[in-house]
DNA sequence: AACGCTATTATGTCTGCACATAACCTAAAG
DNA sequence: CTTTAGGTTATGTGCAGACATAATAGCGTT
């Protein structure tokens, strides 16, 4: 009858009804289970859950504890841009702006790590039924492309990318910036506009990848349930 | 010997080699678990794992395949405003500039899904060793507060809620917007500057709860690793 | 050919047991 | 008094077996 889910629900709703107030220590897993009727590892289940959306704390011998400030965790979807202006009902188009072998500029090179010496850097326009959407800035390290190169005008590198390289590890981090004159006239937008910036960089296991600037338009927000 | 994770790591890379192209079927658990020499058990611990991650999708019945167009999920961690600032080695300071009952607008009554009357909007200046980090525009639900208030001038109030407010469901929402005059004025920089704005959005299993607005100073990343 | 029911099947979850591991606590050694 | 070595304990993970559930595929009926 009881399922690890409504453990998790029993749980929680003693944390929010102050049953266990924040920071308390709660009883231990075989206790839970007695008490519920259930096995220890459905216990183990459920708060293994909680502790992953960041409402218990676990460590080994020490117990579970509430967690005293609680710190949200929202979990973000980075879809393919692609799929993105699709999901809005829009025409996807792709307009390549450059495509040229060039040394990265110095913060390119300092966040993949090294300098490696020329990178193919690659300037493309994402546009939502005609509209610009995207302006997207990209560095690639050329040692992990084919040759020739694939037809970067037909497909976004970054799709090109999570269909044909292995990925390893990476970052991703959001600002909010004024429009570069650059951005600004190929998105169509008035200079310095307030613009939202996505920056990510990927590394495989022994390269780095690709580091790469999205610029998006206007009216851009980034949204997920917590 | 093999534990979980190998069996994951095994996975992962099967799938980075191409082995298992994307949008492949790879075999059921009971054939998996018996190549590896592990439970069933364990193997769907890894491929569970992986399909959370976004790397497979799995169904009943229809089995596991490579994802066609891997979705990357990130987690953001989305802490209270002063362990943020603690968390850069700042003095983390608190400035209430705004604390009465009024009438929200419209936008605000939309997003909460419904009029409740007049709310308690309260506008505060989160500091950084003495500099404008954050300017916070929230509207509560008056129902929700005992009486007397909290002092909103020594806990800000996101603090107070996590402390004291059981917590349901809620949404979050980011933009880059040029800063309004008053936000501007608050953070001390000039009008219109690019800034970086959160919205967050919450409920109560019955109730709304709140509705806040965070304006960030310039300068601001949001940051995560994939 | 179109429809609906049933059988099959892969995943999802639970149980009960076991051992591994991390971390705290205490007590002995320096 | 400080440090180190065990012992203790709660969580982490593993195994084997079972039943639950969802979704497909195939069958038979209309």
């Amino acid at each position: 009858m009881a399922g690890w889910e409504d453990i998790r629900a029993e749980v929680l709703s003693r944390i929010r009804s102050k049953a266990w107030p924040l920071g308390t220590l709660i009883p231990g897993e075989e206790a839970l289970a007695q008490e519920f009727g259930v096995a220890r590892a459905t216990v183990n289940r459920a708060l293994s859950e909680l502790a992953r959306s960041g409402v218990l704390e676990r460590k080994r011998k020490a117990g579970t504890r509430v967690a005293a400030l609680p710190v949200r965790k929202a979990t973000l979807d980075i879809p393919v841009i692609r799929a993105e202006v699709e999901a809005r009902g829009e025409v996807y188009g792709l307009r390549l702006l450059r495509c040229e072998l060039d040394a990265p500029p110095l913060p390119v090179q300092a966040r993949l790590g090294q300098d490696l010496g020329q990178m193919l850097h690659i300037e493309t326009l994402h546009l939502a039924s005609g509209r610009g959407f995207v302006v997207e800035d990209r560095w690639l390290n050329p040692a992990i492309l084919p040759n020739p190169l694939p037809d970067f005008a037909a497909i976004s590198a970054n799709e090109w990318l999570v269909a044909h390289v292995s990925f390893a590890s990476g970052d991703i981090s959001f600002a909010a910036e004024a429009a570069s004159p650059n951005a600004a006239a190929a998105l169509g937008i008035p200079q310095a506009s307030a613009v939202f910036v996505t920056e990510r960089c990927t590394w495989a296991p022994d390269a780095p990848i690709t580091w790469v600037r999205l610029v998006h338009a206007p009216g851009y927000r980034l949204s997920t349930v917590l």
